[in-house]
DNA sequence: GAAATTCTTTGCGCAGGGGCAAATTCGCCA
DNA sequence: TGGCGAATTTGCCCCTGCGCAAAGAATTTC
């Protein structure tokens, strides 16, 4: 077990309403782990033996279809919970989690979940409502996909990940790890190709800067506009 | 309160592991209503005062979009909860609940919820459960509606229609509630005109039956054929 | 029973966006 | 520093599936 400060822990949401000492229980039973990047840290169809929580980096959540398609479900960020299988109901990982930069997360053997949300009943309210949000986002993603256009669709996943993981540069705000074509094509259920004209279109127009596994947002209010659809249309 | 009869509640995987006395508390406290086809449940952004157990009927769950869109949730069969809001960590109704057809259901008010979760451990977690399951559905149409061509997503819809409200006919499994190609397309992110030629396309090739506000699925093998991308494709 | 509504079908046109190939650029590693 | 592999760009083609309009059934209403 590493020297973790426990004040950065403290202020999760995940920690909320907990008493100190329930606090120092739960991390006391964690073990903390480091994973290189482009690592798993769980996969698909495995036993989920443990669950996490992500201290530092970024996590990508990809789901495979049979034939080989890969959509990605989500990103985690520092702060927050994968790897629930358990709160859903679950005894196998319903996804595959790659470490998109090196990480650091704590992990807690699955077993432990029923004792947990039965002996720090916040715990327990505070996950079940991380898994009622993530049941809201996804709704939200299947009207996204349902309704709008991939231009929209891009331009709303640009703008998540810029929230989520946005760091601000001089040249605008650049998304926080690497990310390629390909994997905004499977946040938003199209091709690279596509990805990439629209990137360069935006690029003319000033509204992002591109490069090589790499995206900076210039004009966020402009990208707005073109997800909700309400950007003139030359 | 009418007279319902408890044994036909009882077998609901919601109140699995629930000792007699207290599904009586619970049930003994709900109000039971009728509510009339095309009438609404509970509807989006409205404060959520209620949630409900459907016992008989279907329920068309339906969000709609700031710009008029919609785009169908999910279908409540009877068994079902729907409208909890609060176990979601929100205070409105997150979609619009039409009566498909003649339903009836119990009530609570919703502020009961978290004393039925803290009273009955085995309440919370069922419905905790449901929620969980939720997610990976919709986990699943986002992955359908982000790798799948339209003709698989309508054939995947009609299956599970079929096996969620599907009635045995001399002519095959009739969907057991008044359905149109607008509902089947607001399932599958498409348009009516687009179903209504597949279901013709399908008709023709005797796989399906259609009708006004109906549809009967003959071949549902072949139909999943279709729906998996392994159809020959003529 | 006639009219009005609602749902469905189908033709026609076309654009959004996927697929593929080839060229290019970038970053890394030996 | 030169070369290799991965990521990206872009051109070209074409097909899926949407939009619209108009016509045709099936229901409901008066």
């Amino acid at each position: 077990m590493g020297s973790l400060d426990p004040s950065l822990i403290s202020g999760l949401p995940v920690f909320e309403g907990l008493a100190a000492t329930d606090l120092d229980r739960i991390v006391g039973q964690a073990r903390s782990l480091r994973i290189a990047r482009d690592q798993p840290v769980f996969e698909q169809e495995q036993e989920a033996h443990s669950f996490f929580l992500l201290l530092d980096g970024h996590v990508r959540v990809v789901k495979s279809t049979p034939d080989g398609q890969e959509v990605t479900v989500r990103y985690i960020s520092p702060g927050e919970l994968m790897g629930i299988a358990h709160a859903l109901g679950r005894a196998t990982y319903p996804a595959n989690a790659m470490a998109a930069v090196d990480c650091v997360a704590l992990a807690w053997p699955s077993r432990l979940w029923p004792h947990f949300a039965a002996d720090y009943p916040s715990f327990g309210a505070n996950t079940y409502k991380v898994v009622g949000s993530r049941l809201q986002e996804a709704h939200s993603r299947v009207i996204e996909l349902a309704t709008e256009q991939v231009e929209q669709r891009v331009a709303h996943a640009l703008l998540k990940l810029v929230n989520q993981a946005g760091r601000k540069t001089e040249e605008g705000i650049l998304i926080d790890f690497p990310i390629t074509r390909q994997n905004i094509a499977e946040m938003t259920g199209t091709t690279l190709f596509t990805v990439s004209r629209l990137l360069s279109a935006w690029e003319d127009l000033n509204l992002v800067k591109g490069g090589r596994q790499k995206v900076t947002v210039v004009a966020p209010h402009q990208l707005l506009l073109i997800a909700e659809g309400r950007a003139r249309k030359s």
